[in-house]
DNA sequence: TTAATATTTAAGTATTTGCTTAAATAAGTA
DNA sequence: TACTTATTTAAGCAAATACTTAAATATTAA
């Protein structure tokens, strides 16, 4: 793990990579927040869970198990994770559990959402 | 791995179900495409190097190395990872590869970019 | 209380991921 | 040619993932 300017290029601007250290540096918490709403629905059955979330507004494990083909713990595993990260919550009724998106304040998962849509069209 | 209904709960609307099964079927490509690219960014290394290549046009991968301060390989083998998925290419100027993120038709990376810069100012 | 349903949790396992170090390419220079 | 630099590739390994099956909770109904 160095952490001084290393390259010889003739070309490398120390000034430029100290100034991008800087940044990165700076943007930790964010760097460190959206890796991880991208890593959580960078996984295809999460990504389609909560695109069906947000589509019919709430669904309970056992339909999102159905409509996904997917066991019922399978899912519930994933749906814990999405819990966990703050993404979707719940609303008991009965034994039944419904599940929904959260507000999104950053926007990402709907542009997320207008580019699957958008990819049926083009492909 | 069940492919018939099997909610039985009163509440299960067979028909949204079906419905559900039929939309997420026909957008199989979106979401293979899609939760491939959310994959690849939900790295943190990869989302600030996506975030430095949008930032500085192009960097070599001793520059990243240095910036991020991890080791060239490291750096190389997440590079690869990018540029098989198509998100970015390179450039060759003597020894010196130069790395540079590729057109973005679907606009996800851009709102990435966008929300890591927000989460600065609100944070 | 007992039984049934909806869901979660736990344990086990095969696969994937992300690093490390060392070796292999590729290009420029002496 | 040999030597240095920039980068990639390969091999090895610890940790994380994503499923499976079985067991534990929670709620409702008989």
């Amino acid at each position: 793990m160095k952490l001084e300017i290393s390259c010889t290029r003739a070309e490398a601007d120390h000034k430029q990579l100290l100034n991008c250290r800087t940044t990165i540096d700076g943007m930790a918490n964010g760097f460190d927040k959206i890796s991880k709403l991208l890593s959580i629905s960078g996984n295809e059955v999460r990504l389609k869970v909560l695109f069906l979330l947000n589509m019919e507004k709430e669904l309970c494990p056992c339909d999102l198990a159905d409509i996904l083909g997917m066991s019922v713990p399978a899912v519930s595993q994933h749906i814990r994770k999405m819990k966990d990260a703050g993404i979707i919550s719940s609303r008991r009724e009965g034994q039944t559990l419904y599940y929904s998106l959260n507000e999104d304040e950053t926007d990402i998962l709907n542009s997320i959402f207008k580019s699957i849509k958008l990819e049926r069209k083009t492909a």
